[in-house]
DNA sequence: GAGACGTGGAT
DNA sequence: TATCCAAGTCT
């Protein structure tokens, strides 16, 4: 199992005159982490921060398994961030494929330009900078900053936020959003050294992923069984609103991702007959096509014709 | 801060 | 079959 780099020495709080590296808490999932971490493609030495970066685009919100066959055509076909800023946005978009939420792949072409021009060619290592490119927000910022530069950030994606919820509040599940008390605990809990706190989040996240998952958690296999908050609770059932869960089944969304699907498929223009085909209902049909094309995802021709974007 | 934004596997 | 969920971002 490869991790990312380990510290060089013990996490542990052993006997001793070293002032620990992290509380027994952090210690013990960064150890389990050792032992169970996935040898991701991105997690080895060999990914590059744009690799790192290019991981993280397609993970927001698709699973590891979706993403891994996609993820190595990109790298392949571009394995630097001028390689794809070179291309047409459209080549994006194509070989994103089904990941889903195809703005992502234009918003990672837009940052690849961006890296292109404004940064030499290379993923900015300052989390500012991070943040202000297309498509990274703070959790991205946060992840490529640590995973790729083994930075000190607090790294606050929906499976940390999950593990602090349990482990430390002792609810089953985190609000909805995230709250300044969550930014707030994370920062807390975050270890002084900067390698160790880059492990930590690699660490917590994994767990979060593996074990602490959001149905069927394995506490049984739980490293901080022991520790843990709800466990000790007696894990009580979550109070409140219902989570809220997104419909899909007749949204433009699903108009959308059938036009887009077309265009993908297609490597010349198509004409807007093979677009309606798509969908009966044509109100909803032309809303959809035109939040593409203000979106940039479709470009419009002469003559009703469409395709992906050239530029 | 609520809602839009894709897709497919699991239960 | 219906709902939930997956390393979020942007408006």
């Amino acid at each position: 199992m490869t991790a990312p780099t380990k510290p060089p020495q013990s996490h542990s709080t052993d006997a001793g005159c070293d002032a620990p590296l992290a509380t027994p808490l952090q210690a013990t999932v960064i150890d389990w982490f050792d032992e169970n971490a996935r040898d991701l493609p991105w997690r080895r030495p060999e990914a590059g921060p744009w690799g790192v970066m290019v991981s993280e685009f397609m993970l927001q919100q698709t699973p590891v398994n979706r993403v891994l066959p996609v993820y190595e055509q990109w790298l392949t076909r571009w394995p630097r961030p001028a390689d794809l800023a070179k291309d047409a946005p459209g080549e994006a978009v194509r070989a994103w494929g089904r990941l889903g939420y195809p703005r992502r792949a234009l918003r990672l072409h837009g940052a690849a330009v961006a890296i292109a021009e404004r940064h030499g060619g290379d993923v900015p290592t300052d989390h500012a900078q991070l943040l202000a490119l297309p498509g990274i927000g703070e959790y991205t910022a946060a992840a490529v900053a640590s995973f790729a530069y083994g930075q000190r950030h607090p790294v606050l994606d929906t499976n940390v936020r999950r593990v602090l919820a349990r482990a430390v509040t002792g609810v089953q599940y985190p609000p909805n959003a995230t709250t300044a008390a969550e930014r707030k605990l994370a920062r807390a809990l975050l270890p002084d050294d900067e390698g160790t706190a880059a492990r930590w989040a690699a660490a917590s996240m994994e767990l979060g992923a593996l074990v602490c998952t959001a149905k069927n958690e394995s506490c049984h296999r739980c490293p901080i069984t022991a520790l843990c908050a709800w466990q000790l609770a007696g894990k009580p059932e979550h109070e409140g609103p219902p989570r809220r869960g997104q419909t899909y089944a007749g949204t433009d969304r699903q108009v959308r991702g059938k036009l887009l699907a077309v265009l993908r498929d297609a490597h010349a223009p198509v004409p807007q007959a093979a677009l309606d085909r798509v969908w009966h209902e044509p109100v909803q049909r032309a809303r959809a096509l035109d939040g593409l094309v203000s979106d940039g995802l479709v470009e419009p021709l002469q003559g009703g014709m469409y395709r992906l974007p050239l530029s």
